[in-house]
DNA sequence: TTAATTTTTGTTATAATATAACACTATGTA
DNA sequence: TACATAGTGTTATATTATAACAAAAATTAA
């Protein structure tokens, strides 16, 4: 049985990457940083970003087509997600409200569906571009 | 002033193929089908995918980069959009709840943010797909 | 410890999604 | 009419993502 625990060298070289950053990366972005550490092809960060993604490490901004760690240390695997992103600033945070959570995670409608997951994006104007 | 419910043609045709499908339809699936009525080349298909949006008449499905049309017909221009969306057979269906959207659109963060919009996507297996 | 299995890697090529730039046309407005 | 704005058609290209295959590494089972 798989360790989720344990990385491989590419997965912690974009995990990395990814970490030390306070906003979304993307994809080829991230390629063009880890170059220098040997990573050569965009499949090989797809791989890693697949993986972690999957063992809620980062999550992937879908509106944007880009990857944020995941602060939330105790949950490794995360299915729940809400973010905030600023239209002006393309600044993004990721949300963790226990109400909303808790409100969505109980969300059942009339079609019979089991949800599984979700992923909630805000979009909106940050303090800051708020304010001009 | 433009007014909001006359469509050019581009904009005619690719609405009528989307709000003849059920489901979301892709880009260059959607170029497909309307280059027996003159349209030949994807910026074509995205521009009018594009206004469509920002009219309200349309959502993209932003996980899947489709594109769907919006039964609701009382909104001209939709800034909160719910779906769910079954992960096994890709059928997705926009969820129109007043009690969740409400929720929604007054949500604050305790960062200052203005939200203008938000998009919500649920995942899971649809009645048909979870019974297996 | 060997063999079988699974996972990850490295690589090339290519598919799928989306936009830039430019000249031109149509439409609305003053 | 002249002007402004929005849409069109076109070519080229940028960006995002995966297919396919062979080899290496890690894991597990006998």
């Amino acid at each position: 049985m798989q360790n989720q625990q344990v990385l491989t060298k590419n997965q912690k070289i974009v995990l990395d990457i990814i970490e030390k950053s306070s906003q979304p990366l993307k994809a080829y972005s991230i390629l063009f940083d880890v170059k220098k550490k040997g990573i050569n092809a965009p499949l090989q960060v797809y791989r890693a970003l697949d993986k972690l993604v999957e063992i809620g490490k980062i999550h992937k901004i879908e509106s944007r087509n880009a990857f944020i760690a995941c602060k939330n240390s105790k949950c490794q695997i995360t299915k729940a997600t809400v973010f905030s992103i600023c239209e002006n600033c393309e600044d993004v945070k990721e949300i963790h409200d226990h109400k909303l959570s808790e409100h969505l995670k109980h969300y059942k409608d009339n079609k019979g569906m089991k949800y599984s997951k979700y992923n909630l994006e805000f979009f909106g104007l940050c303090k800051k571009c708020g304010k001009n």
